[in-house]
DNA sequence: CTGAAAGCGCTTACAG
DNA sequence: CTGAAAGCGCTTACAG
């Protein structure tokens, strides 16, 4: 069933159709109300893919994100959704599972489907496959938006949050908290939020004349796992920090995993601030600190960004800015003595 | 840049081109070279739409979900996700927010869009409209793939688990922990889910001789806000329980919310045992009990099911099984007297 | 207010 | 091994 067979069953060109499908152009109204009638009793639904053919425009917006088990991610899928329905975009959503291979295939497929834009959280600042499909996306008129991590140059517009000043003030709050040794756990340092929230802890500690210390500073992937990891042999220096900075919500969970596992209390034993909050542990009123902002939020504005590139035919002013963050002391940052 | 520029920068027809990319047919070698060399140099991407409009099919997967925040279900997507890419499928996912109309539009979307299958948990067993939509998905040679809840009349393809069954061994581990005074917070029972975790409940209760009572019985909507009240009126009744059954994850938090904040403690002052895991309360020990089941294998067999009704041009097996379930006793199902 | 016709960018039998 | 041509199901200037 196709608009062929509509236009044959009433009598009309399929031209007629689909100008009152579409609304666009006249029709006169009792041809309109058979068009509608005979739509409805077959269930015809027109072929979008046809569509998108013709009018050289699918109406759809790829997301691209590295990990969908992550609440972070998932506020963010749902701010963009929010506001893609209203204004009827479809989301092809895409998780890349922090795979580098598994981003690129998707970035071609983006590609493929001639969809209408992209939006991104980058696994890596400095892959230059990545950065490279973006660009050529860029070039055949498919608009690109970067959330919370960057590429290379700033080249691209997106909506990110200040990590620098948000892991400053934080660490700040150990510090204010009387924490001389304080460790950090890393993100990637191939991705902005994980070069700049060290960044900001660096610039913490240099203020307050703490010396920098190598072992303080462990590595990590905003996984659980690793973050875990981390934190075994933070606490198994000769000299253990008091204090930890743990870069992610993922990394604060692997962290509390281990001091958990080895029944080290917090607030008490060690001091702990994380970034991005954690809902479920709010709802238990199990209490961390942390720097957050509003994920959704920031989803909410990428796909509003989105929306004016699109609006503008593609045309780039360059957008970039971060939404706000707060720090939320709940007493983790402090130790009872 | 399409087939056809690609064809005259080397002088071969489009056909060709078409061969060699789709290793279809034969392409003279250094023809087939030469096209390479060309598409590279351009970054020529093939348009999908275009192929699927030819080939008649879109080779994506529509996934509708009702909550994207839930791990539940994102656990579910990564499983089908993770089978799709294998077998070179693309998801398209669409989260429904628990709200019909979106459900019903995104029904519509699928068709629109001539998805190849769509693999759906129904927001409710009941409804009319979603109903008639996936029967007329089914007929237009989309074939339809269910995960845990359930259409009436039971005539979709799907992968389950078995509520009854689950439901009815938590309920009676909690009678052989010796409670009498066992309350149950319901899910919709317009839903698979809500509807046997209910007779499970019940079933345990009268075997054990215990009488239902209606006050025992709060409704709930697998929110956690909505579980929140529920816990709340429990609680406060004159003759309180002692044990509450949480139909679902989120069910089981909002009830953990009004417990912390009343101070209330679990295993101590009243019993608890829910419906799936909840991975965070897991990494810090906080025990509750739970029956749980490999969400992600759900997914991953509800993926395979529908590669197998498309290896079969669709053709319904008719196909429903579930996948096991485990009681995983952490504690907070006794009380410590 | 309506229709004929070209075009969107592919694929694929068919003929050679 | 390759090309001409029809077709997938729409949209949209153009002409009337």
């Amino acid at each position: 069933m196709n608009i062929d067979d509509i236009a044959k069953l009433i009598g009309v060109s399929n031209a007629t159709v689909s100008r009152a499908i579409n609304n666009s152009g006249y029709v006169k109204e009792e041809t309109r109300r058979k068009i509608f009638e005979v739509i409805e009793k077959h269930q015809y639904v027109p072929n979008a893919v046809a569509r998108s053919l013709s009018t050289r425009d699918t109406l759809s917006i790829g997301v691209i994100i590295p990990d969908i088990e992550n609440e972070f991610f998932s506020s963010i899928i749902s701010g963009i959704s929010e506001v893609a329905e209203q204004n009827h975009y479809n989301i092809h959503f895409l998780g890349s599972n922090e795979t580098l291979g598994i981003e690129h295939a998707f970035l071609d497929t983006v590609q493929g489907q001639r969809l209408s834009g992209v939006i991104i959280t980058p696994i890596s600042e400095v892959d230059p496959i990545t950065k490279a499909r973006l660009i050529h996306l860029e070039k055949s008129g498919i608009p690109v938006v970067l959330v919370d991590r960057d590429i290379d140059d700033a080249i691209f517009e997106g909506v990110f949050v200040d990590n620098i000043a948000g892991a400053y003030d934080g660490v700040n709050e150990l510090i204010k908290a009387g924490h001389r040794k304080i460790a950090i756990i890393k993100g990637p340092e191939t991705s902005k939020p994980g070069k700049e929230r060290l960044i900001g802890y660096k610039k913490a500690l240099e203020e307050a004349n703490i010396d920098l210390s190598c072992e303080y500073m462990v590595p990590g992937n905003f996984k659980i796992m690793h973050s875990y990891k981390g934190t075994e042999v933070l606490l198994n220096l000769s000299d253990p920090p008091t204090a930890i900075f743990a870069c992610s919500n993922m990394t604060t969970l692997g962290c509390l995993k281990y001091l958990t596992e080895k029944k080290i209390k917090l607030g008490k034993d060690i001091s702990l601030i994380g970034f991005d909050d954690i809902e479920i542990l709010k709802l238990i009123d199990y209490k961390i600190s942390v720097i957050d902002r509003d994920a959704k939020q920031q989803g909410r504005e990428a796909m509003r960004l989105m929306l004016e590139r699109l609006k503008n035919k593609g045309e780039k002013k360059h957008t970039r800015f971060n939404v706000p963050y707060q720090v939320i002391l709940r007493g983790s940052e402090r130790l009872d003595r």
